[in-house]
DNA sequence: TTCGAAACGAGAGCACCGCTCTCATTTCGA
DNA sequence: TCGAAATGAGAGCGGTGCTCTCGTTTCGAA
């Protein structure tokens, strides 16, 4: 059930991986001006990742690149239209690192294990965020003034609480979850229906309230909220993905 | 009890609002020059305010307010030594804003309702964000690079967790409070100092749990995150208080 | 194999930005 | 009164994103 859901999310950003990154992809044959474009286009990206992780989001700039890279600045602008496509570009990525660190996580516990897969997807996010605070501040700090996110980042986007939801279906489909007790039709209906209904708008509220409060908890931790007020930061969030679980499964 | 810890907090706060901008105070005494100095930074202020709430913050330009300022682009470091000093002034009124907003939301209740107070300062938090998202984005977004919050940010900052706080101080003075069933004591020892010892660590835990998940679901909101999956999120965040409250007080 | 179209790289340039330095002028206070 | 401090203007430095033009290279279809 859930492994279906993951399977499609999964093929759903495969394909949008190997999409091209320019609007009018160019890098659909497989002669020799292509391979060089693909390399380029990949080293201009770990030129700006590096970038990101030393200095963050701000300090990437497109001649810094073209200059360390030895073309003219205005030859970047053959391999990305702007500086937003590059970062949307390293977006995808983070979004698709921090997925791929929660699935693995999550793939270690049995799968009938519901709450140690709850919690090392928690304490995955949470450790993903402290190692790459630049991405994680990437993806899920402020948005720039008039960005909205392109849908190519959709997919990726949704792969983390896609995978917490993911173990709420696999804990309803072989047993009870807790249900909340208001009314919350209104709501959540469009993610019960993305569970293919198999998860009820009342269960589903609590795994929202969880994903909110693990991505409050992290980001409060990381953009310095929490210094002075909490001495073990680690310690606390794994008490409070404990209180978390219970609530949800 | 939380009466006297909110007047100590606001009483250095105002200190805080009235000391000078510049590193070295200029705004001493009482000439001529000191007024119409005291005019220009408000309105220098003004200007960057008007164009955070308009174009974020990434667009605010020392040289643009000059220009509107009509002065030349120099003369404004004489105000502001940097771009950065006058990010962290609307920093702090932002800060001081959105404390407001909260406090005056918590006053409409009842001193005993604390139900009514807990929910009244969430619902407070998450509607200034909407009214104002840029100023949101400023303080709760992804700090800049090497940006470490200055000493004159941290009153303001913690003025809106201290209102919810308070409601648990006051909550535990007259009546009992939920306790969560871990042990806590290596975490939230400060914070439970905070408040004089009259909250215990695993009454607090639950507070900070939903000051996180109060965060974590507002900016999830207002970040885009929710787009396509919850409907409603007034609904969704009004029955996501509700529960907070009882799992707090 | 030829040849035109597409892709590419370089260079100059535009309009910005934050910030610094110097220099003349104004104001203030001892 | 007079010197020191505060102020404003201007020029300038080094940086940014992005555009436009102009040769050159490569590719693919005829």
């Amino acid at each position: 059930m859930s492994r279906a859901l993951l399977t499609f999310v999964l093929n759903a950003l495969i394909d949008a991986a190997t999409v091209a990154v320019m609007s009018d992809e160019k890098t659909s044959a497989g002669g020799v001006r292509a391979r060089v474009r693909a390399e380029l286009t990949a080293e201009i990206k770990a030129l700006a990742t590096k970038q990101l992780e030393t200095e963050g989001a701000s300090a990437i700039s497109l001649r810094a690149i073209s200059r360390e890279v030895g073309m003219a600045s205005s030859a970047i602008y053959r391999y990305f239209a702007s500086r937003d496509e590059l970062l949307t570009a390293l977006i995808i990525d983070a979004f698709n690192d921090l997925g791929e660190s929660v699935e693995s996580a999550d793939a270690t516990y049995s799968r009938e294990d519901f709450h140690g897969r709850f919690v090392a997807i928690a304490k995955a996010v949470r450790i993903w965020a402290l190692a790459n605070p630049h991405q994680y501040a990437l993806i899920y700090g402020s948005p720039v003034p008039g960005y909205s996110a392109p849908q190519d980042t959709i997919d990726p986007a949704i792969r983390t609480p896609v995978a917490l939801i993911s173990v709420l279906v696999d804990a309803k489909s072989s047993g009870t979850v807790r249900r909340s007790k208001s009314q919350l039709a209104a709501s959540l209906h469009g993610l019960s229906e993305f569970t293919g209904n198999s998860v009820a708008v009342t269960e589903l509220a609590p795994a929202v309230e969880a994903w909110g409060e693990i991505f409050g908890l992290v980001s409060l931790e990381l953009f310095g909220h929490f210094t002075n007020a909490i001495d073990n930061p680690e310690h606390f969030f794994g008490h409070a993905v404990d209180a978390m679980a219970e609530r949800v499964l």
